[in-house]
DNA sequence: GCAATCTCTTGACAACTGTCAAGAGACGGC
DNA sequence: GCCGTCTCTTGACAGTTGTCAAGAGATTGC
């Protein structure tokens, strides 16, 4: 098993003397660019060349703030899904019965649906190709065990607010509900978009309590 | 909207004057053939060639037998989907009691996760790609139908024996159950293989009574 | 046994891919 | 101002891709 913590590497040998900082702000520069594109062509279709066409840059910069495709790819992702695992803390702090805590994050998924539908389609095409890709998976785990950690302060604040225990696993309640999301999501970008919120949200309403014991 | 029943369009231009049957069959062999190393490697990196050099073909045959690349993968995965959506009716058909039906059923997933993972990750890989790209959609959109309505002939039997209502939408049914089945064959597939059959298990047993009113 | 059709192979094409080397510009310290 | 480093561009490379045309075998109808 390699480490699990490094996701920042430097690029493959990099100088890098001056002010230190710059640099990983150009890589994020670049990774939000990248995302945009990633997110309209999905991982495989998308190619460095394209990305730096959508960008100010050209093509060769790439190479030069990151060593290959695959850790750019990486580091794009882990850098956009590190500022969404925080997306229900307001949620979970505000809310003070588990009604408004169930209106508030069902609110917040149909926001997130809605807004950020690339990031979402682009987020499960990696994780998917994680199954084929060994390179991808300590990445996709990571994540995928922080969006887990992530739902659990939602379903275990909203069994507090109820007064009772939770019935369900940490994994269990993220599965079921990252199901109903992703089915949601394949329905909001092939469907009707509105049918689609819709029905999230009626399902989220049905499930929750389902958790409790 | 297009038609939504085609889904075995004749190529290109191909005469087949023939038996008719031939022509079917050798797509049906080519297809078996395609789907091993579709499961392999995934979608976007399975070329033709390669599909070619597993077969006993060579790669111009491709050609012959399907207008494109999107045209033969779709007719892979619609083709062995066809086959499945039949599992568990042997587990619907056999039960005589709701505890039967759940560990039947239960076990049914462990059996087709642990013997045709890759396909599973195929499929999963055809939905998510169809989020990016169009032509997958309709047969896409099909398959998941039929998928559903599998997984509620399985619900809705399991209330019939229980002798009360299902609580849940065949949506929603399918949602969670297909949400812990793709999460099972992630952690199948990235970690420790019995965890994962376990985990899944134990999940099934206890999410199912939840479907009941 | 001939001819027409079906079946499949071979070879080529244009386009695209990730990668990298060579070098131009910019910027900073001195 | 000058030199070293950082930053970025350009151009090229080898490999791969989907696609298709030309034609060789094989099979069938007559």
């Amino acid at each position: 098993m390699p480490s699990t913590t490094t996701t920042t590497k430097s690029p493959a040998k990099a100088p890098r003397r001056a002010p230190a900082d710059k640099f990983d702000e150009r890589r994020n520069q670049l990774a939000e660019s990248a995302l945009q594109t990633l997110g309209e062509l999905g991982y495989a279709r998308t190619s460095l060349r394209e990305i730096a066409n959508n960008s100010e840059f050209s093509h060769g910069v790439v190479h030069y703030y990151f060593s290959d495709k695959t850790e750019l790819i990486v580091y794009c992702v882990t850098y956009y899904k590190a500022q969404c695992v925080r997306r229900y803390d307001g949620v979970v702090a505000d809310s003070s019965s588990p009604e408004d805590l169930l209106d508030a994050f069902a609110a917040k998924l149909v926001e997130t649906l809605t807004d950020e539908a690339p990031m979402h389609r682009l987020w499960y095409d990696l994780r998917t190709q994680s199954m084929f890709e060994e390179s991808l998976r300590e990445a996709v785990l990571m994540i995928d065990g922080t969006l887990q950690d992530m739902i659990w302060r939602v379903v275990s604040r909203y069994a507090e607010l109820s007064g009772v225990e939770v019935a369900m696993s940490p994994s269990a309640a993220y599965g079921v509900l990252d199901g109903l999301f992703q089915q949601a999501l394949l329905s909001y970008l092939t469907g009707d978009q509105q049918g689609a919120l819709d029905v999230l949200v009626g399902q989220v309403h049905a499930l929750m309590p389902l958790t409790l014991a």
